[in-house]
RNA sequence: GCAUUCGUAGCUCAAUUGGAUAGAGCACCUGACUACGGAUCAGGAGGUUUGGGGUUCGAAUCCCUACGAGUGCACCA
């Protein structure tokens, strides 16, 4: 049962009935707390069309309602806002459904399937902060949009070569003395990283030399010794230079297992891996193409440009004078090869926002080009995370390491959580507290990510993003181990929660959550068309708060009414359930004790 | 300079896409524990939604403008 889609369709009918006119889609809003009623159907829109003002409306819709639909037994005008309460037996049947409905909230297989790609890191340094906010992003997104029906493929494109891993690898052959991952007790992509920042402070000595001797700083950038070695160095590695490209294979592999651990932490794994060494050369055949469709035109200098400034965009450069590539000839190269493996109905790219420009003309190409998906495509950008000291700036080594952060959250979580449990962990194992200080760690920390619009700009403070306390994930996490402990009391009083609610009337408290709970399909359906994970934070924040509400109104298993302590009972197990659901859309673990 | 995103309580964020008196959390103040898990709940205070115009029954939301912040404007990725 749907009561929503009900209301609309009842409506409908009062209209076309009341006043011989037929209105396109009705749309309901929850009612403002301070008012009776849990929806609202605003009238001032139709005051033209039915040529009445809008509290007639109201009233006459109301009236035909409360006549007409068995599910609505009230309702109120205020000015243009009809406010409608619902039957309680429309409740119960609804919490009925939901209780049986193991799949509830997991929409129909939409027989579609949606690439999105994801996290794809540079291999010359750890994952920072920002990379949390993509991962966490990109994994909570694919989440949501598999509980919507969709295929889902995680994408993943390893940036692998290029000038920066070269400059690790320059600096580990001059500095490296053989060392491993294993011998300097370091994970393997912070062991890069290591060299990484060796060979930014030499080079930046070698420049400091030259500028003192009276070389521009420009000039010097780009003649320092360092930089023309890195730069032969990327010469080799395409020549396929036996012993460079052994180094180079080394290196990547130590971070890559870096990687992985990280990865394994935070739960986030790729249906495909994509190496850029594999994929930079692709793109030319479309560069031609697009030169014999007369979608891009030639420079004297035989550079290959797109004029996209019918767009609102401006011209630019698809390959270069001696014809190499550019980013934006891979990425049409890889967005090609993506389709071609997968053949996805829409493919999704996790961005941060200062490549917007990019993804406007990439898409703006493939369009020119005629691409059958090019219409499929979003760039689901994001803003940056800031410290409350300002931006994150490796030059000033303010950058926050993922690593450390999550390490750092979970020992924050065991401190205050050990403190808070107040002995009821006192029989977990060691392993068991541990397992349950990187859940909460972790809920808090991806909970703190996701619960801001991505489109936003976010501030990151250490100490708020490790609170147990307000609309934090470990406050919602709470309330879940909460209802597991009152559904492990009821299995001792041999209340089961498997049989139908048999009650006739809720309590208002009870009827507000069991409306909240039936919202859930629709708010999955709205993360799903908005990329929003931070919907389904907002959702279940608000599902835990208003259980902490009913918990602390009304007692259940010290209820006496035999019928009204069973309808509790399932009441709390589906939003247990429900909020397990919620969480686990953006990657959130909840646990049954904390 | 051009393009683009953003500006909401002291701070961090919401606002169901144009709807009611703009809501939460943190911090601050007050109350509720012989507890179905107080890691909780109830209450108080806190706002000219950056300023100024406009559109309409109705604007934080749309348009214009000023101010402020971010990002982009490479034959880098």
């Amino acid at each position: 049962m749907d009561i929503q889609e009900e209301l609309k369709v009842a409506i409908k009918q009062a209209i076309t009935e009341l006043y011989q006119q037929e209105i396109g889609e009705v749309a309901l809003q929850p009612t403002k707390k301070e008012f009776d009623g849990l929806y609202t159907f605003v009238t001032f829109p139709l005051t033209k069309i039915l040529r009445q003002n809008p509290a007639q409306i109201g009233q006459s819709i109301g009236t035909w309602l409360v006549d007409n639909s068995p599910i609505v037994s009230q309702f109120n005008v205020v000015q243009g806002f009809l406010n409608l309460s619902i039957d309680d037996s429309a409740w119960i049947t609804v919490m009925n459904d939901m209780a049986t409905d193991v799949a509830f909230g997991t929409l129909p297989a939409k027989n579609q399937s949606v690439m999105v790609e994801f996290s794809s890191p540079n291999t010359n340094k750890p994952l920072h902060l920002g990379h949390l906010r993509n991962n966490f992003l990109g994994d909570s997104v694919s989440r949501i949009l598999a509980a919507n029906g969709y295929d889902v493929v995680k994408a993943c494109i390893v940036n692998d070569r290029g000038v920066h891993i070269c400059k690790s690898m320059l600096a580990y052959k001059m500095f490296g003395d053989g060392e491993t991952p294993e011998s300097a007790g370091m994970k393997g992509d912070h062991l890069i990283g290591k060299y990484y920042v060796l060979f930014d402070k030499a080079y930046k000595t070698q420049i400091e030399e030259m500028v003192a001797q009276g070389t521009p700083k420009e000039e010097a950038e780009k003649q320092a010794p360092l930089m023309q070695e890195v730069q032969q160095m990327l010469r080799l590695w395409e020549q396929g230079d036996a012993e460079t490209v052994a180094l180079w294979r080394k290196l990547n592999n130590w971070v890559y297992e870096g990687f992985d651990a990280t990865y394994q932490t935070i739960g986030v794994s790729f249906d495909k891996t994509y190496y850029e060494s594999n994929t930079y050369i692709l793109g030319k055949e479309i560069v031609e193409e697009g030169l014999q469709k007369g979608v891009f035109y030639q420079k004297p200098d035989s550079s290959v440009w797109i004029d996209l400034t019918e767009e609102g965009l401006d011209q630019k450069l698809v390959l270069r004078s001696d014809g190499t590539s550019v980013y934006m000839t891979q990425d049409l190269g890889t967005t090609d090869l993506k389709f071609q493996d997968f053949h996805n109905d829409r493919q999704i790219w996790v961005v941060g926002n200062e490549q917007d420009y990019h993804f406007n003309v990439l898409f703006a190409i493939l369009r020119r080009l005629g691409r059958p998906y090019a219409n499929n495509l979003y760039h689901l950008s994001y803003g940056m995370v800031d410290l409350p000291t300002g931006k994150m700036k490796s030059r000033e080594g303010t950058v926050v390491d993922a690593d450390d952060l999550i390490q750092e959250t979970t020992e924050a979580a065991s401190t205050a959580a050990d403190e808070a449990a107040k002995g009821k962990l006192d029989e977990f194992s060691d392993a068991e507290k541990a397992a349950l200080f990187t859940t909460l760690g972790l809920g808090a920390l991806k909970y703190y990510l996701l619960k801001v619009d991505p489109q936003k700009r976010m501030q990151f403070n250490p100490a708020e993003s490790v609170d147990l306390h307000g609309n934090t994930g470990p406050y919602i996490q709470y309330v879940h181990a909460r209802i597991q402990s009152v559904l492990r009391k009821a299995v001792e009083l041999n209340v089961l929660t498997d049989k139908p609610v048999e009650a006739t009337d809720l309590d208002e408290i009870e009827q507000q959550l069991v409306f909240l709970l039936s919202q859930y399909p629709q708010r999955v359906e709205e993360a799903g068309q908005d990329y929003a994970p931070s919907y389904l934070a907002q959702y279940a924040y608000e599902l835990a708060k208003t259980f902490n509400q009913f918990y602390d109104k009304l007692s259940i298993l010290k209820e006496v009414d035999p019928v009204k302590l069973h309808t509790r009972l399932v009441l709390a197990k589906v939003v247990g359930e429900t909020i397990r659901k919620a969480m686990g859309l953006m990657g959130i673990d909840v646990p049954d004790k904390m």
